[in-house]
DNA sequence: CGCTGTTTTGAACGAAGTCAAGGTTCGTGG
DNA sequence: CCACGAACCTTGACTTCGTTCAAAACAGCG
């Protein structure tokens, strides 16, 4: 279902997450002629499709409110779950060369999407070269998500590595820095890790024995970050806040 | 080391992998524009480093001929192998946000390398809408790879998903349909992978024995392609040869 | 020609999957 | 507002797959 942005008192100047959609870092001029392009959301109740694999693609979309999936159907007709989008995040880049969405897209809540399309954004991009800058960061830092939940060996890395990914991704969104909940249920998370859903609920529980989470019905929060940064691999507090360079050496390469 | 890239009569319009990299889809004076811009390539023997992880980043890199491995060190110091690169890849574009190197980058072999400065190509995307396309797709197709080496339940669909993955690859680049050679060690699968190369070995040694593959030193053909799109996942033909849409909703979302 | 890194194979162990079954939570409809 | 069914979560026992350890064969390179 869709609803007329404007009505809805939706600008990108007072949006929660602006800082982590393509509004960031633009001029008051440029955030106008992003926001102006942006004139539809659509809503989409718990368990709803936004659109399904092999949609012509016309938009990108981001999460206003809520939360979604997108996922695609293996060769015996089961669900393999590709993401999980969280508000702020952007949603289609990965289809933009095909011009047809890869994956089906699923709400995991009630959830309100930002319709951007993609013509308007690509004039937007051509136009203004911080809006190109801001595009072309969004794009990396999705990239760099995709790469962070890597294969590793063992099993309780790979959860504790996810939790730290969305907890990272949660934690830019909101101003709660002790508790954190998850949206997705367990069998999703088994479902996107690859792994048998009893094995999920037995670390998470595990996890849970050991005061390092805390898992309440349906919701997960994390009671001890710095036990579950051991747990899992480094390389992960990828973000899009402030980035510390340590040290620029002198030249690229020798 | 260096070339420059005009005396090694390299330009874009004669460059075998043209269809993979920055100058497809381009008129002539846009071809040229990118061309002028990429004047130097970089020379790496054989497990040289190209850059370091946190380098400052000013170019991006199109692999010209040969191939490169990227990784970083994880707390115990032992490597992470994120990506192989083929030629017509461009590498470094999750870095961008970041304007540093977030991996470290290796000559599998002997390799060139296509510097490509990153302010100049951003200038270009400003001027020119086709480049500013282009590279957009480039990015949705590296974001396509990389979730295409998802993590599944057993050993033999991974191992089945990387051959395929890389001989799409290969096979948009070379003209030999029937044979094609991976540049990378089952060392370096394996820790890609996420498994011991143990397991890799004795994996490629029943595929080996089944004739789906053609095991010889350090190079592995392809012997049975159909067998091992049955062991492996679906969805993964990406590619950028042509794309077959199969139909065309009327409408995006009911 | 010897050193080093890579591939190969076997045997034993352990981690994670499978199967089964009971307990919770949630949503829907009566 | 309660009852019922459908998901979802939880736990145990068993099995299997993949890792680990060890050791040998091989190839590549200085």
């Amino acid at each position: 279902m869709f609803k007329n942005r404007n009505s809805q008192n939706i600008h990108c100047n007072h949006c929660a997450v602006k800082t982590l959609c393509v509004a960031r870092d633009l001029n008051p001029i440029e955030t106008d002629d992003i926001n102006n392009q942006i004139t539809k959301i659509k809503v989409a109740d718990k368990g709803n499709h936004i659109f399904h694999a092999k949609d012509l693609q016309q938009n990108l979309y981001a999460v206003h409110t809520g939360s979604c999936k997108d996922y695609w159907l293996d060769e015996d007709g089961s669900e393999r779950i590709n993401n999980f989008y969280l508000p702020g995040d952007i949603i289609g880049l990965e289809s933009i060369p095909n011009d047809k969405h890869l994956y089906s897209l699923i709400a995991l809540e009630n959830t309100e999407l930002c319709v951007i399309p993609i013509t308007a954004l690509f004039d937007l991009m051509h136009q203004h070269s911080n809006i190109l800058k801001r595009v072309m960061n969004i794009a990396g830092y999705k990239m760099q998500n995709d790469q962070s939940i890597r294969i590793t060996t063992n099993v309780n890395q790979r959860i504790a590595d996810f939790i730290l990914n969305t907890y990272y991704r949660l934690q830019e969104r909101s101003n709660s820095k002790d508790f954190i909940s998850l949206p997705m249920s367990q069998l999703e998370i088994s479902n996107y890790l690859g792994m048998a859903h009893e094995t999920v609920n037995r670390v998470l529980r595990k996890f849970h024995k050991e005061k390092i989470i805390t898992i309440k019905v349906k919701r997960i929060y994390i009671t001890d970050i710095d036990r579950l940064k051991e747990l899992g691999t480094t390389l992960l507090s990828i973000g899009q806040g402030e980035t510390h360079v340590e040290k620029i050496p002198e030249e690229e390469c020798q």
